[in-house]
DNA sequence: GCACAAATGAAAATGATTTTCATTTCCATG
DNA sequence: CATGGAAATGAAAATCATTTTCATTTGTGC
């Protein structure tokens, strides 16, 4: 079931530890990698699924891959550059697990992300 | 130049000032109204242009568009039926804007969300 | 070697969004 | 009331990322 292909791991950590699928696939056949874009998209996949990578959206709805660590966190984006800022969320688990309890919710997640314009932009 | 028709700013605020293209479009074809998606995608357009609308991306990378300046609110789905309540988020507007601020970032928005499972599933 | 599961990738399908282009609606002016 | 051009409209085609299908290849244990 693991699909995390390596190759494609490696790859996406060449490019920066930022970049969309498609970028991924003309990278590795730039350097004369043989892989299929299918295989690329699966690996990513996977990936996420393993959270070895967070899959963040371009502003134009492309999706970007990025290597992460394992610390739960959340994103800071610039809606200009595209930068990311890591940012503590201690607040958000206490407001989201506070909600949940509060409506009987059980198996509580949640997703939260910031954006604005960075001062360069 | 301003493409901004008026029945698709009402419809968008009759959603509940938080829908995607494709969302106003049907909800515009079944109460009767005749416009072309392509309208549609146009008149968004130019309310964000115009700064009378927001737009993010659903997880699912589909644009979707709010009213500026609405007072937004968050929401806590359930996995297993898709119920949804609406949550209050004062802790998260200051938690996002205080992010901001620390990282030098203007303009600010925020997405956030809470899914489990409700007392009934 | 042989069978069978997993991995691969080419091609087709999907779905949102954009573009093209012919037509219609508006509006000012003669 | 024309009428002429600019803006708006929308159907259909084009685009583009992503997913699905499915036939083929690869790998592994026997």
């Amino acid at each position: 079931m693991s699909r995390s292909n390596p190759r494609v791991l490696s790859t996406l950590e060449r490019a920066g530890g930022f970049a969309s699928a498609q970028e991924v696939y003309r990278l590795m056949q730039r350097e004369g990698e043989s892989i299929g874009l299918t295989t690329v998209y699966r690996a990513l996949q996977s990936l996420v699924n393993d959270k070895i990578v967070d899959v963040l959206r371009r502003d134009d709805g492309e999706a970007i891959y990025r290597l992460c660590g394992e610390a739960h966190h959340h994103h800071l984006v610039c809606k200009g550059c595209g930068d990311t800022v890591e940012i503590e969320g201690g607040a958000i688990e206490k407001w989201a697990k506070s909600m949940a309890e509060e409506h009987g919710f059980r198996e509580v997640g949640h997703t939260a992300e910031v954006f604005g314009l960075c001062s360069k932009c």
